[in-house]
DNA sequence: TTCAAATAGTTGTTATAACAACTATTTATA
DNA sequence: TATAAATAGTTGTTATAACAACTATTTGAA
């Protein structure tokens, strides 16, 4: 029998995403910080200092990807990237003042974010959506 | 308590959402088709004709996407378009030949993908994840 | 009936993604 | 030690997305 667009599973987890991201970017934009520029942000609000390719790894993203958007948090002033004195191929990634200040006003919009896209919806349920997700990528690989 | 990166659900439907449009990338670049164009075609083969609002609509994008990715599959020469007579403002998408031959291709490919994305995943499952992400692209209308 | 509002589609801009091809630097090995 | 291989990062290209601003056409209302 021939499957229709909303028997995909991953048509609806696209639209999900898509649904998703666009609130998120339209929260963030008053920030002047984009959706996957939040996601470096938010690692380094975490812990900075990290090289580009281990904010790609950890993101899991293309490393040319991860030059760019930090470029242009760079140039937004947000973080600084400096030069390993050891070897000279690394670059570390450290948050300006700027970078820190910013931290203290997302987080908690993120974290409401967060609140209200999982409101009605059961620990327990959600741990289950985890797990499928994560069997489905791991179905991909 | 702080949230950390995997807490997010909408991080983790972000990557997975990612790695599952890589791979139908690749599965489709053969073909020439990219993975936004190959769901116009879905659409298409369930039925053609329709005007580039109408599929805006049904894959819920935005038409100025819509404009640019049927420009694409007309120019690869798998669509037409045609002015209405009617009313002169809709454009209405119809397959061309080559169009139609693809999807004799295509969807076996897609539903053998869909097959082995959904692998060792109950249908209950999916239908509870199904149900959860519906309700959590209410929760962020 | 005429002009404003609504509707369908297009174009320009910015932000991702993925891939290929590139430079610079370091490491490993013959 | 000289050079090949590995590693970190950059640049160019194509395909989405979202939004603003635009044109062309039709509808509606004074």
């Amino acid at each position: 029998m021939k499957l229709s667009l909303t028997d995909y599973i991953s048509i609806t987890i696209h639209q999900t995403d898509l649904k998703l991201t666009s609130c998120v970017k339209a929260m963030l934009a008053p920030f002047n910080l984009a959706p996957e520029q939040n996601l470096i942000m938010m690692l380094l609000w975490e812990k900075d200092g990290l090289t580009q390719n281990e904010i790609a790894e950890k993101l899991d993203k293309d490393k040319t990807n991860i030059t760019r958007m930090l470029a242009s948090l760079e140039q937004k002033g947000f973080i600084k990237r400096s030069m390993s004195s050891n070897d000279r191929r690394f670059l570390h990634v450290y948050l300006t003042e700027e970078g820190n200040k910013l931290g203290d006003k997302i987080i908690p919009i993120t974290e409401s974010f967060h609140r209200s896209v999982v409101s009605g919806i059961t620990d327990k349920e959600l741990q289950e959506v985890n797990r499928i997700l994560l069997k489905i990528r791991q179905n991909v690989k």
